[in-house]
DNA sequence: CAGTTCACGATTGTTAACAATCTATGTCAA
DNA sequence: TTGACATAGATTGTTAACAATCGTGAACTG
């Protein structure tokens, strides 16, 4: 999610159980929940590696965000009765505040925790498991084709898209979601590759 | 998916190892994988049990596929050109057939996997999981609210929907899709529940 | 007779040793 | 020098024994 780990690193199972000081059986359960979600693949007597998204699952992931975002939104605007709006608020707060901070892990994982926060906001299980499942494989893309400077979303783009809800305008709200993803495809050049980094110290490094 | 296993029955690791004839490593993983995608639930140091959806559930399973599907099937008619329309087309041919021979349970798996299949069409991968998820849980939200006589989709309207998409008419196809969908979340009785099962006996049947 | 407690059996969770597979290194030959 | 082959090490996959937890039923008490 923040982008500490490069895609086609190795993670062995002995060192995460040391990492993360537990037996093998933790670290293989784990594994496999994140291979199922498409995050990491398990290759047979070879090892996990973190997911190396190419070009044609990057478009899927934006197709697919681009089908169900824009009428989520929509319903969020036009249905403000029973949706958790003080999710959404609080969390623009959050947002500008690791902006002044220019704390940049933060800035990451808050500028994808938007989206997926969108979808909480519906209160609907279902939506919310697969916004998070989508924003987190835009994680790994970003983080493999973006240029470094706009691995952020651009600044208040999502304040607007809130703003657009709050005052009850679908079209409006709708329009603004899509540009906001279209920004961040189009800040993405799907040539360059960064190169896998080989451990994890990423991880090591945070605790 | 065939709605042959009731929901709440209990899934012991032992009598899954038997029936199978598989060590309880590989049990054990397939639990996993089914509790992550919500199909059972596994309770600490109980076991695991088939999911039994309650009435809030089941209204989020369908409003997120009235969220997902009408974009979804929009876009299957708009552009006719990169989707796999032949995979839908053949698709009818067998629910035809199945109706036919009266195959009660070929017509039920059928009918859910329609819907997966118009996903299927868009080639792409996310849209494929995420449906392929809502259908299998609306399998099992119709085998416990359903009645049994409309366990199945209405004759003939996923051939009426196909139809709408092979014409290029996207304003049709949505609202067919949304009065099908309707149709099936209607025919469910909110209310009354099917008494789980305990045992294993419809997979053993089969066999 | 009802309610509580204890103990047993059954089931799940964990650990550790073992087996199988792959990678890498080093040797030999062309 | 390069290629293939074989062997050793490391890593993953599996199995089986062990520990912990939970439900049940019997025994006991009020």
């Amino acid at each position: 999610m923040e982008q500490r780990l490069a895609p086609n690193t190795k993670l062995s199972e002995a060192r995460l159980c040391e990492t993360f000081g537990v037996g093998r059986m933790r670290v293989r359960r784990a594994l496999l929940l994140l291979s199922s979600q498409g995050i990491i693949k398990l290759q047979s007597n070879r090892g996990a590696y973190v997911a190396c998204p190419d070009k044609s699952e990057a478009n899927d992931v934006f197709a697919a965000r681009m089908l169900i975002e824009p009428p989520l939104v929509r319903q969020l605007a036009q249905n403000s009765g029973d949706i958790d709006l003080k999710l959404l608020i609080d969390h623009i707060a959050l947002e500008d505040a690791a902006r002044q901070k220019k704390e940049r892990t933060e800035i990451i994982r808050l500028s994808g925790e938007f989206h997926t926060k969108l979808a909480q906001a519906t209160r609907n299980k279902f939506i919310f498991r697969m916004m998070r499942e989508l924003v987190t494989r835009t994680s790994l893309i970003v983080g493999l084709f973006g240029s470094s400077e706009n691995a952020s979303c651009p600044d208040d783009e999502h304040s607007n898209i809130l703003k657009a809800i709050q005052s009850h305008n679908p079209a409006l709200a709708e329009q603004l979601l899509m540009s906001h993803l279209d920004h961040i495809q189009s800040g993405l050049d799907m040539e360059a590759r960064q190169e896998p980094q080989d451990d994890l110290a990423a991880i090591l490094g945070s605790d």
